[in-house]
DNA sequence: TCCATATCGTCAAGCAGCTTGACCAATGCG
DNA sequence: CGCATTGGTCAAGCTGCTTGACGATATGGA
């Protein structure tokens, strides 16, 4: 009987509670990573490029490959990736294997970019550890991995 | 030392690991509260509805109180209201005290919706008992309200 | 009391980011 | 080889938000 249908109701308050926490978290970190960015001297990017840029980082990727990331359609990502080759943050280079396809890397300034988002995430985790005592936050993390899904990053609303 | 600003620093890809996590779990959220009050007969309404209503209930809310919760101009505050005053989730009353303002309430629609709403965030919730445990997500959930912040709403990017 | 200033809500216009639809080039399967 | 499928882009349109302006009401100081 325990952890069946029964066991796992949760009253709905709570449950609303919880909700609008974490939500408020979610919301509160992605605009204090924004700021950090922008403080560090990007000041023509949004949120939603580092999360292209998150995609991007480890070899590089398809326009394809980002828009199933993103959860939009692949002409909003190919938008995207313009605008962010136009910066100079990325560059498109011939795919290997794929005369159709183009991979999509980082230039030394989307690294440097990615850094500074690193950095911004890593002051308001600090934040959260002056507040909670790193092993609290480490427990936190371990959980949250626990239940993230494996599906596209999309916005909170 | 303890707790000091040297104590605080957290590696830079835990960070952005957590952080992930973290706003991956919120868009799952968002979205999968967004399919259970869809499914439950309220397909007219977006996220944001959802927390405008959280405002809203109680006792009500001025379109200024409505702007600055959702972190929004009060042109757009307004014209949400305008929405879902038309669609018969709320009301403008008029404002015991001041005869400028207008007070938005839920009409019976805009409660069944919230709990359509708290019901589909507890069938999450409850999943998430099912993978951590009913001890584990209380933790979690008090370790996110200590760190959330007092300020608007806001979605994730 | 009277007037200047601030605030509440709305109208109007513009814009940014995303969508749908169409298309060409390259792929790979029968 | 023939042809349906896939990767990427161009074009047009829509939605939700912004900035700017305005009348109506409140508020506070002379």
């Amino acid at each position: 009987m325990r952890q069946g249908c029964f066991n796992v109701r949760v009253q709905n308050s709570d449950a609303m509670a919880l909700s609008a926490a974490l939500l408020a978290v979610a919301g509160d970190l992605t605009q204090r990573i924004q700021e950090g960015v922008v403080a560090r001297g990007f000041a023509d990017l949004r949120p939603a490029h580092g999360f292209a840029f998150a995609r991007l980082a480890p070899g590089g990727a398809t326009v394809t490959d980002l828009a199933a990331h993103l959860g939009v359609t692949k002409q909003a990502a190919s938008q995207l990736v313009e605008e962010i080759v136009r910066k100079g943050y990325a560059e498109r280079r011939p795919h290997p294997g794929d005369a159709r396809a183009r991979l999509i890397v980082l230039t030394e300034r989307g690294w440097a970019c990615t850094s500074a988002a690193e950095e911004a995430a890593a002051e308001v985790v600090g934040d959260w550890v002056r507040t909670l005592g790193e092993g609290e936050v480490g427990a936190l993390g371990a959980r949250l991995a626990r239940i993230a899904p494996g599906g596209p990053i999309r916005p909170a609303w």
